[in-house]
DNA sequence: TATTTGACGATTT
DNA sequence: CAAATCGCCAAAT
């Protein structure tokens, strides 16, 4: 068994957004590092985004529902620009507050 | 083995 | 809000 479950635990979380609600790069690495007993993975917001950036599409991880803490979309966001995860996500049910700034107050994980 | 890089976060200026 | 800085840690070279 692989062990860096690093990329696989930030998949699973990111696996686990319900439609209609983002989160954040730093929340994800909260949730994975607070994720099962013995992960005793380190993980910091960069290697969120970086493991994301690393993943595809077809690997059935809605990376799409992953923004940066301002609610924005990733600046440097590369798999169909920012009108396709806009698009996306307001298909969903997220609300935009502009063109790269998703309701947080609604959509976003408080806690 | 060392250096660079990177879908970020928080703080400060 | 913008720009600069530090922290953070795994992968690529």
């Amino acid at each position: 068994m692989p062990k860096s479950n690093f990329f696989e635990r930030v998949y699973e979380v990111v696996r686990e957004i319900p439609e209609g609600m983002v989160t954040t790069y730093g929340r994800v690495a909260l949730q994975v590092r607070s994720g099962p007993s013995g992960s005793r993975i380190n993980i910091s917001p960069r290697m969120v985004g970086w493991a994301l950036h690393a993943n595809k599409e077809g690997s059935g991880v809605p990376c799409h529902r992953v923004v940066n803490k301002d609610g924005r979309l990733a600046p440097s966001y590369a798999f169909g620009g920012y009108h396709e995860q806009r698009n996306r996500l307001l298909s969903e049910g997220v609300k935009f507050l502009d063109e790269l700034h998703v309701d947080l107050d609604r959509c976003g994980c408080h806690d």
